[in-house]
DNA sequence: TTTACTTTTGCAACATTGTTGCATTTGAAC
DNA sequence: GTTCAAATGCAACAATGTTGCAAAAGTAAA
């Protein structure tokens, strides 16, 4: 799958910044954050290009979006994309990388009666293993 | 329990802002939002001294920090200032408001090898039964 | 290919929350 | 009351979100 592929099944217009935006997300392996992902892309764009496009993935179910903190926004490739599950996200809080976990899936809560569920977020903070050992290589 | 035990057994300074806060805090019945509280308080405080207040009454685990969305930040009484344990939140996305599942405990994530958690976060989001009504009350 | 129209982009401006430095004020211990 | 550490208010700035509008680009049709 690559980002043209992704664009036309969503009716979206092939622009480069999307294009840009899909590849780097599409070989990432952890989620990125807006400046993480303009460092890997070619071109340059404005800011609020930046944040409309990703407004138009999110809404298309293309990327999705990991608020880690206030101020500390992530994004990754929606697993349903891929046919994936929604899953639990791990943010460690030395290197703040955020890594998904597929192997723990979200389960439906059980709401007082009367409410509708949306979206669920599971967000495990912590360290994770690059940064407790010994000599942690910090970024 | 008063503001007045809370600071003294944290051994915290009896500041009228953080008496407020907290006074504010312990009868709320849901998480509310730095203007939320500040509304409900009678001095005026500058923006810094809030912001200070709140990090010192979140380090001393007498409150805790709901990030709802980026730009949407809830504070609640921990729970474990009154014994009770993690829970999940809930986020109604149309009248703004949190409220705490306390039937819905935070378990313990089996995490990769290696990896320390410190804090989780299960943010459900959605609509409440309210907003869901024929004709709903939004603030 | 050129034209025409819709969508996207870049720029400017501003909102919210977070954060620090520093001088002044306040709390509390004596 | 005096004294000193801690908290406050003010100013300034950072990151992310958001809108309006004119210019540019994508796409479909002639």
């Amino acid at each position: 799958m690559n980002s043209i592929e992704v664009l036309n099944s969503h009716n979206l217009k092939r622009t480069s910044c999307r294009e840009g935006i899909i590849d780097v997300m599409l070989t990432a392996k952890e989620a990125l954050s807006e400046n993480e992902i303009r460092d890997k892309l070619l071109g340059n764009y404005d800011r609020t290009t930046f944040y409309r496009s990703f407004k138009t993935l999110e809404e298309h179910h293309i990327l999705h979006r990991i608020v880690v903190d206030n101020l500390k926004v992530k994004y990754a490739v929606n697993p349903a994309l891929t046919g994936a599950q929604a899953h639990a996200h791990f943010y460690c809080k030395e290197c703040n990388t955020v890594l998904c976990l597929t192997h723990i899936p979200i389960q439906n809560p059980l709401l007082p009666q009367g409410y509708l569920q949306t979206e669920t977020e599971l967000l495990i903070k912590g360290y994770c293993s690059r940064c407790l050992k010994p000599n942690p290589h910090h970024e």
